[in-house]
DNA sequence: CATCTGACCTAGT
DNA sequence: AACTAGGCCAGAT
C-alpha cells in the first residue's frame, strides 16, 4: 500500500474519541507540510478499509467539516461527532481549540 | 494525451 | 485584511 496512505490512516486512527485533528497537521506530521490535499484524498479511499478510519475527526484547519458531503446520510459526519461528545454548530465545531489534537505533539513518543 | 478538479494550506502581494 | 498564486498528485473528463 501507498506509505503516505499507510501513514495517514494511522495517524487518524491515533485521534482519541472526542478529539479532532486537521488536514495540514496529519501532513505536517508526515513530513509533507504542503501535502494537505492529498490527505483529503486519501481519506475518500478510507471508507473501505479496515480496521476503520474514524475519518469524521478529520475537519479543515478552521474546523469546519468540509468531508461532510461525502458521509452517508444514515451516518452523517456531525452525527458521529455528536455521539462522541463533540458539538458541531452550522457544519462547524464549536469549541474547536479545544478539541484539536496535533498529532506532532501528542503521537510523539 | 491534455486539462480540470478537489475532504487543503501557506506565503506573497 | 482581502486576494492570488503555487504546491501537492491521483482520477475523471
Amino acid at each position: 500500500m501507498d506509505p503516505f496512505a499507510r501513514d495517514v490512516f494511522a495517524i487518524v486512527r491515533a485521534v482519541p474519541a472526542g478529539r479532532v485533528t486537521t488536514y495540514g497537521a496529519i501532513a505536517e506530521a508526515i513530513g509533507q507540510p504542503r501535502g494537505a490535499r492529498r490527505v483529503g484524498w486519501v481519506l475518500n479511499k478510507s471508507f473501505r478499509v479496515l480496521p476503520p478510519v474514524p475519518a469524521h475527526r478529520v475537519v479543515n484547519r478552521l474546523g469546519l467539516l468540509s468531508g461532510a458531503v461525502h458521509f452517508p446520510e444514515d451516518h452523517s459526519m456531525a452525527a458521529l461527532l455528536a455521539a462522541e461528545g463533540v458539538v458541531t454548530e452550522g457544519g462547524r465545531i464549536v469549541d474547536f481549540e479545544a478539541a484539536f489534537w496535533h498529532p506532532v505533539n501528542e503521537l510523539r513518543e
